[in-house]
DNA sequence: TCCAATTTGTACGTATGTATT
DNA sequence: CAATACATACGTACAAATTGG
């Protein structure tokens, strides 16, 4: 099925390798007695596929070439090949499907935010997604420091900690940490979170609408207990939605971290003022 | 097993291992004829490290428990609590200051975004902060595929990519790759990039304003390439900001993807509409 | 429906260089 | 220096999924 085109050299060259791949070499001086240690192939070959993800040169959801193909381009071993694109799978990258091929990973779901405070409850009904909250931790306990000060309380005051993940088809989504400040919002805990927005619950405990937003987006990486609870990869870049949530009255109700599984993104539009 | 007694402030300082370390353990069947082998000692003690900073019990600024301190609590040999630590300061969660102790990373520079097209030279300047912009790369090139969806042009198209690098204090905060429509804006490859803002530049050339934004937020891996640009360890997590930008009359002027080194974020506010 | 080709998934074995003991 | 353990790299073989004739 690939077509064959005739190099000035003469010999047929396969259409697929020479047009994706480019004139990338592999460092193979990690034997010989090298003053600087190459790192190891199959990181050089993840690199390389990495940049051209990165660069736009493989799209979305294209085909990249096959384990085969790789192998005699860069002429590397079939095991050598599968791990290094095991680790771009890791990363959320490429995606294998059985039998097809390997290929560049489609963006997960947009998640709309900046326009009001973000609830993972209200954007994703208006996309007629359906999802499952789970509540994975939830406890009262004495503020510490930090948290205390984001919710500006007295340390040591009574605050709720609450854990959600959140699946779209059976997979886990995102995972959002809250604390909550029960001295605005007593009776709180007695709330089934899987069945009710914690956006309404807020405002039905406090009597208070929500009102104000401050949002604060970082990366990280999961870490073992995120890893698991996203079920990604421990080594996975994951983002970080950090919310402050004020009531009308300007008190701070929640502060929130939100991880996004890798794939996951948040979309936001801005117009400039006249 | 959740609650916590919250002690004085100053039995955080006093009495450091008692005081900051919980009741983790180290699993060492890796070498005895386990059925599942556990992952690295230094791996094990960075998760839980890792997850000290996460669930805010370690706050920002704050001292972690001294090499030594963490050999005798864990049992392992310096090599490997100093490997655990540099794990996690290639992670950009901790900062070694010799002679002091190991500290968690405070956050780098805040950006403003949100409220209306995001400007790194506008933010910036309104922080009173000091910048150097070097232009790592600039070409102009046939637009692919992906590029001419974006820009909303025809692939093949000719467009310019810009890349520049911005930095405080001759530290390298973030990287900025563009793609520019130079159907929109001839004359724009004449620019130098270094003192002319490019939103200044595009405006001047198109003789047109700058009004919309469609913003997309999401979390990567540096990579090899990126982690150099950025002076950041290639398996680092890193913010990705991509930015579709349309002029007064909606022509995509620039599609373009703002890499943060880690520690840096993003800050935006948001309002309810009554 | 069946078959052949392609491609990924899995499980071995061997050799070699490095690091630790 | 020798023994051991480990990571890297290569090679082979076969199973399972997909596609197209």
């Amino acid at each position: 099925m690939t077509a064959r085109v005739l190099k000035s050299e003469g010999s047929f060259i396969d259409d697929a390798s020479s047009a994706l791949m480019g004139d990338e070499t592999i460092d193979r001086s990690r034997h010989a007695g090298d003053s600087k240690p190459s790192p190891a192939l199959h990181v050089q070959l993840a690199d390389i596929i990495r940049e051209k993800i990165y660069g736009h040169e493989w799209g979305s959801n294209s085909k990249i070439p096959s384990e085969h193909e790789l192998m005699v381009r860069f002429d590397l071993a079939r095991g050598t090949v599968r791990r290094a694109i095991s680790l771009l799978v890791d990363e959320g990258l490429l995606a294998r499907r059985h039998g097809k091929g390997t290929f560049v990973a489609e963006p997960g779901i947009s998640h709309a935010a900046g326009a009001r405070p973000f609830s993972f409850a209200a954007t994703l009904h208006e996309q007629g997604k359906d999802f499952v909250t789970r509540v994975a931790d939830a406890w009262v306990t004495p503020a510490s420091p930090d948290v205390a000060r984001e919710l500006e309380v007295a340390p040591g005051t009574d605050v709720m900690f609450l854990r959600r993940v959140r699946s779209v088809d059976g997979e886990p989504i995102m995972c959002q940490e809250s604390w909550l400040n029960l001295s605005e919002c007593p009776g709180l805990p007695d709330t089934d979170f899987t069945q009710e927005p914690l956006f309404d619950a807020v405002q039905r405990c406090s009597g208070r609408k929500i009102k104000y937003s401050h949002m604060h987006y970082c990366a990280r990486i999961a870490g073992k207990e995120h890893g698991e609870l996203l079920g990604c990869d421990e080594a996975a870049a994951v983002l970080l939605l950090e919310q402050t949530i004020r009531l009308v009255d300007k008190k701070v109700i929640e502060w929130s971290t939100t991880w996004f599984k890798p794939g996951q993104s948040v979309v936001t539009d801005a117009v400039q003022p006249d």
